[in-house]
RNA sequence: GGUGGGUUGGCGGAGAGGUUACGCACCGGAUUGCAAAUCCGUGAAGACCGGUUCGAUUCCGGUACCCACCUCCA
């Protein structure tokens, strides 16, 4: 069996990877709030664990994995959103209009994430479904002590645990020493965070001990994975900046609320995303949906690629370049398995084994890609893709199902019939060789050169591929 | 202020204490009406200063610069 190492933020070094039970490896992912369209920067955790979900399936089998990814439905920006339609007339109570942005919002999150071959979770809870578990854990913490009611408030005493702050390597007093918050009066240290807070008439609340209220934050992730995991599982994942507070908070929940458990035993954090070299923001216009980037023409696979091309644990750039080799890797990749296997149906199980070691290795998605290219280069050599197309399914850039499309589907999508334009360039040519005047070759070459398509003349004939930057539309009235 | 990470050839980006990473670009060759694509080949690196070592880009220490988190943003 391939030996999996990850790197371990808890410990700061690479592990071996030993499963509680290796016929049921447990992963648990924070996933997005759901309060609006998924932009790049939510894809890469999608991506990198999407990765790792495929690696562990091939690993430990398929039916001997289970990956939770969380939907955060309550929060304040998804209820600013409904306050906001509901002022401007939209039918329905709150709560309705609430449901209704959550709803559509996963719909959202769903086929973006589909459209860049990530698989779905083995489960998808919302923190809705589960406000019960949550209130029973925070009434567990207070009954242990290490949870205090005080106005409408239910708040976590970080000083009742004393490893707090040992996963981000900081102590209770140098956080304090350097905190930029504003510290509610109630609180009995600064540091103290909330279980459960107080909702008024205009707000989504739940019944409660404490009376009616909504949880905070960081309660649903130690709750859901408790409810659905179990005390301990294998792997807890998510992005660089949820390491404090949120991560850092699940811990002293989740081990205050089930003592001499070890709740998840790897922790793994995806580096941010930087566009073109900077941070990603509004205020610098750089910010884009991922749908936003697929509606540019960029397909799934090659926004894939680009985030995969970069390890996890260091900040990924977005750039356009790279979006453009990406590009042409997978069209040359494509036309391979086109030639070398097709008809052929993918079989990630049968993937190369050396992008296998390159994954198990913490995850080395560069690497893997490396030897994915070295792959492409034998299919060529040995006129047989068939390890090159399983190792391309096993990496999500073509389905497990389906066999090798003709094309790929962002070049049939554009779909153009490029035959007569062959024929006739293969004519003029023809005559052009007899006449020695090239003239018209050449113009017909260069617009179609222009319009992206690849131009190939050989002594076979003719052949016009579309390229990465194809369009259609400078086609006409060649 | 606290915590963590980074600095590799023109660009992107890895591994390994000593043997070519790789890709893209460039250059030379084959091929082509000219190209493109493809194939073959060459060149090019390890922020700075010390230390350990027979030998360091790879280990250790320091300096500089950059970045992220500490704000319910992945």
């Amino acid at each position: 069996m391939t030996g999996i190492r990850l790197y371990n933020t808890r410990t700061r070094t690479k592990e071996d990877f030993v499963p509680f039970d290796a016929m049921d490896v447990r992963m648990y992912v924070c996933g997005p709030t759901v309060y609006d369209r998924a932009h790049l920067g939510n894809a890469r955790p999608v991506l990198v664990f999407d990765t790792l979900f495929r690696l562990l399936r091939h690993v430990y089998g398929a039916d001997h994995v289970r990956y939770v990814r969380n939907f955060t439905d309550v929060d304040d920006k998804i209820n600013a959103t409904a306050v906001a339609r509901k002022e401007a007339g939209a039918e329905g109570t709150l709560e309705d209009l609430i449901h209704q942005r959550t709803e559509e919002t996963i719909g959202w999150y769903h086929a973006d994430m589909d459209a860049l071959g990530a698989m779905r979770p083995t489960a998808e809870p919302r923190a809705t479904e589960y406000i019960g578990a949550m209130v029973a854990m925070i009434q567990g913490l207070i009954d242990k002590g290490h949870a205090y009611e005080v106005s409408g408030h239910v708040l976590f005493d970080v000083r009742s645990y004393p490893e707090y702050g040992r996963l981000s390597g900081r102590s209770v007093d140098d956080m304090i020493a350097g905190a930029r918050v504003e510290v509610a009066p109630y609180k009995r240290d600064p540091m103290d965070f909330v279980l459960w807070k107080p909702s008024d008439a205009s707000l989504p609340g739940w019944d409660s001990p404490w009376g009616r209220g909504r949880p905070g934050w960081h309660i649903e992730c130690s709750a859901m994975s408790f409810e659905l995991l179990g005390t301990s599982f294998d792997i807890h994942g998510g992005g660089i900046d949820l390491q404090f507070p949120h991560h850092e908070n699940e811990i002293a929940q989740s081990c205050c609320a089930h003592p001499g458990s070890d709740f998840a035993r790897v922790w793994m954090h995806n580096e941010m995303l930087l566009v073109e070299g900077k941070k990603m923001s509004k205020s610098l216009g750089n910010f884009f949906t991922v749908r936003e980037l697929l509606e540019q023409g960029y397909p799934g696979e090659v926004v894939r690629f680009v985030m995969l091309s970069t390890h996890y644990r260091k900040p990924m750039d977005w750039t356009a370049e790279k979006a453009e080799q990406a590009t042409l890797k997978l069209l040359a990749y494509s036309r391979t398995c086109e030639r070398f296997a097709a008809g052929y149906i993918p079989d990630s199980s049968r993937a190369s084994a050396h992008v296998i070691e390159a994954l198990a290795d913490d995850l080395n998605t560069h690497l893997a890609l490396a030897t994915l290219d070295a792959e492409h280069k034998k299919a060529e050599q040995m006129g047989d893709a068939r390890t090159l197309a399983d190792t391309m399914a096993l990496l999500g850039f073509i389905n497990f199902e389906g066999p090798i499309s003709p094309e790929h589907e962002w070049i049939e999508k554009k779909g153009f019939d490029l035959n007569a334009l062959a024929e006739k360039l293969a004519a003029l040519r023809a005559a052009a060789m007899e006449t020695k005047n090239f003239a018209s070759v050449d113009a017909l070459k260069s617009a179609l050169i222009a319009a992206g398509v690849e131009v190939r003349m050989s002594k076979a004939g003719v052949e016009l591929v579309p390229g990465a930057g194809f369009d259609a539309a400078k086609l006409d009235g060649l």
